[in-house]
DNA sequence: CGCGCCCTTGACCAGACTCAATATTAGTGG
DNA sequence: CCACTAATATTGAGTCTGGTCAAGGGCGCG
């Protein structure tokens, strides 16, 4: 697959002591009924309402959950990344539809196997804390941002240390960046709660503006990053 | 404090075994350094970016966790009921402003102890996913619903057993309930991401429609819950 | 009784949605 | 490599939902 820039960077487990974290890893790795799964672009894993019988975990790549209202009205409610778990509900069937969003790579696991291993839970836990507060950030984009500070701010998730509280600021003089989205506009309405045609305005706006120069639909040139975070709304 | 329906009422540990929920319980409560807090309602207990040494459980009474943006804007991203867990970040600062919303007692614990505890993982790992689901559902409510499907969505919380998908239906003929909000119209409009006067709007309309009748303002007397529900959206 | 806080209502406005036409891109086969 | 097609994206015009600003009402409490 081709390489890509993730909207949500990987953050390292500082909070795990090394031998913890490897534990873990090594938990995962060698558990029974534990295998690899190499998916396409757009490909379906699991549907909401499904049993829950295994519980995955995102290799390479990434993958969107999704949940669709009866008459047709979806909401991408999450956009996970390299080391995300997903598939595991309080309860025993999946509360979301998961679909590849690119090439991928998602390891999956026997739930039985995953809930037998005591070792495992402070990793799981921390991951699950982590998606809490993505999904707390997401909340307020959702609830309170204006669709321009919204893709803004989507454009923000896929450059690495920037925006955010623990903003490390331009490293030099030069602040520009590519990103490529690797979503459709459809894929990306659907996750800010606005319409494709909201979304495509937006970044014709900022063509405009000359804050982004857009090449081929979904590689993005951010000229200065300062400028675009300054319209997500949190400065 | 005064009885109140919670928006969120708890839910039994289904998935946990008797054993395992009593030693997830037994664990909490014989903690070092951890000590129950009686609030009134709307007192502070932590603020976003705070160090966060110590994590909460709301023991009675709501709890609810909320963001600004620097001009003020304010969204509430959670709304916290009895066993819910909070004040837990993946890093060692809060992510949300933490308020009592009704009279409220709390368990507030020592981090480093929680962490110490292994047999406590399963039992945190637990609440954090049914957080998640709610969140996720939340996520529908504020990226797709219309003001009026919001208002209906939030009521329904308020019943138990009802709406969502595992809807008991109405037991017998008569299908009223009667709720108390235990929350002002601003916190209403910043839970919905919605304003005021919206909020204030979609209930006069609800009350014109005779689906609903306000008594005191906060004490709402629903006619028929299924008619409330039809309108959440998801039917 | 009167003050203050919250809630409701109205008039107007603006941002985002809908519907429709056009443009661009990616994919396919000659 | 090019032509053709299907899918996706852009743009425009008009509408509508929900926001803004402002005035008035209700309720609790001293």
């Amino acid at each position: 697959m081709t390489h890509v820039q993730h909207a949500f960077p990987a953050v390292g487990g500082e909070n795990l002591s090394a031998s913890e974290s490897e534990q873990a890893w090594s938990d995962f790795t060698q558990m029974q009924g534990c295998h690899l799964i190499e998916l396409r672009s757009h490909e379906a894993i699991y549907y909401d309402g499904d049993p829950a019988s295994r519980v995955y975990e995102v290799v390479e790549g990434a993958v969107m959950l999704y949940k669709l209202l009866p008459d047709g009205r979806r909401q991408v409610v999450d956009i996970l990344k390299s080391n995300d778990l997903f598939g595991y509900p309080a309860d025993d069937i999946y509360d979301c539809s998961a679909e590849s969003l690119t090439g991928a790579t998602i390891r999956s696991m026997d739930r039985a196997q995953v809930e037998s291993r005591a070792q495992l839970q402070f990793h799981l836990n921390r991951g699950l804390r982590r998606q809490l507060q993505d999904l707390h950030e997401h909340t307020v984009l959702l609830g309170r941002k204006s669709a321009f500070e919204r893709v803004a701010s989507f454009l923000m998730r896929f450059v690495p240390n920037r925006g955010g509280n623990g903003c490390a600021g331009p490293r030099g003089k030069k602040d520009d960046w590519d990103i490529v989205l690797a979503m459709t506009r459809q894929e990306i309405a659907d996750f800010l709660g606005l319409t494709i045609e909201t979304v495509s305005r937006v970044l014709s706006e900022m063509k405009r503006r000359e804050l982004i120069r857009i090449e081929k639909q979904d590689r993005i040139y951010m000229r200065r990053v300062c400028d675009i975070c300054k319209h997500t709304g949190i400065h």
